[in-house]
DNA sequence: ACTATATGAGACAATCATGTCTCGCTTTCA
DNA sequence: TGAAAGCGAGACATGATTGTCTCATATAGT
């Protein structure tokens, strides 16, 4: 069993119930308990090594888009068709305490957030985003929203193949230039007399 | 000690920590370990009850808003305001098996689940949102920017004050009637030029 | 003051997951 | 064919957590 296979059996396992144990990991991935431990010596040396390889995923994904030739919005359309696909490996061990505390990982993950910020400021100064939106609320937004997204495929609401695209409707339109009549609860009000 | 303040302590260290031991809920309340199982005899009972009781604030919240005298996405707006404060009691063990299979959670779930259903469908009715999107997206999302509203909250990138309206804000928009030239990045990179 | 009730502290057994180790078995490579 | 390496199964000790129980104390109501 190559190292790449436990991975994703962790990945499988650990997204549906963070405490699963060992054991139960080991079984996902057709393999001993014992073949588990001599890869990892210990739990916490897995879940970093999953968390890392998520990480080193999503930039793998990332980097191959052609940043130069898109504009802003359309690497941010590009993002979401990749890492969609991937998007249950992370939200599942936020509050590792293991995953918490190693500079590591919250050097890469920061690293990204920061990415993403960058981004969501080009994408104000084309003038696809709202500049009156806080970066730190898009940028939230759009973690969440691809999390929803892959939920929403996973329990079958939404097609695989749709997922990405409604997200990034979503946060094109959400974070664009408001048309106040549509979202002021005031106005709205009077508009139904 | 009141059960309330067990139930909150609780949600304060789970919301952090799901695995936490017993033993660190019972500190966090100030109060011993064999009194907090004298209110819920094992762990499942303590987490049973405190989904509950959130599933429950909820619905108080919720069924103080006069949804005859406001327009749907009136109702919406109320809902967000009443919830995202709400917003960290849920994700958190959405995983726990011991909820995932309660008959009486998943009941209460389901129905406000349904109920945010219905309100959207309402919207879509009323000409606030776009009814080509899909209802089960639009609910997902909206599931999803609350809890990154409160979580934007927590770690100070938003004011508390402001949430809410952000997440509406949002939504509206998000699913709103669309303006082509700003979501398709085709016509994007056209644009650029 | 008196009694009933709830509490905090802590001992205790049972359970469970972790991490180590050994022992055959199989595969691979020479 | 033979040696080496990796594997599955499982025994084992360890530590942490759960859930039960006791006892002395505090508090509230009468």
């Amino acid at each position: 069993m190559t190292r790449q296979g436990l991975l994703n059996a962790a990945g499988v396992v650990l997204s549906r119930n963070p405490g699963a144990a060992m054991a139960e990991i080991a079984e996902k991935a057709g393999v001993g308990r014992a073949t588990l431990y001599r890869h990892f010596p210990t739990r916490e040396d897995l879940i970093r090594a999953l968390v890392l390889e998520s990480l080193r995923q999503i930039d793998e994904a990332t980097q191959q888009i052609p940043i130069d030739r898109l504009s802003a919005a359309q690497v941010l359309a590009e993002i979401l068709e990749s890492i969609v696909p991937l998007g249950d490996r992370f939200r599942f061990l936020s509050n590792e305490p293991a995953v918490l505390n190693d500079p590591e990982i919250n050097a890469a993950y920061g690293r990204q957030l920061d990415e993403l910020s960058e981004l969501v400021e080009a994408m104000k100064a084309e003038g696809s985003l709202d500049r009156a939106v806080p970066t730190a609320w898009v940028v939230a937004a759009i973690d969440a929203l691809v999390y929803a997204a892959w939920n929403a495929v996973d329990d079958g609401a939404v097609a695989r193949r749709d997922a990405a695209k409604l997200a990034f409707r979503t946060i094109m339109q959400g974070f664009g230039l408001a048309d106040p009549a549509s979202t002021s609860p005031r106005t709205a009000r009077s508009a139904k007399k």
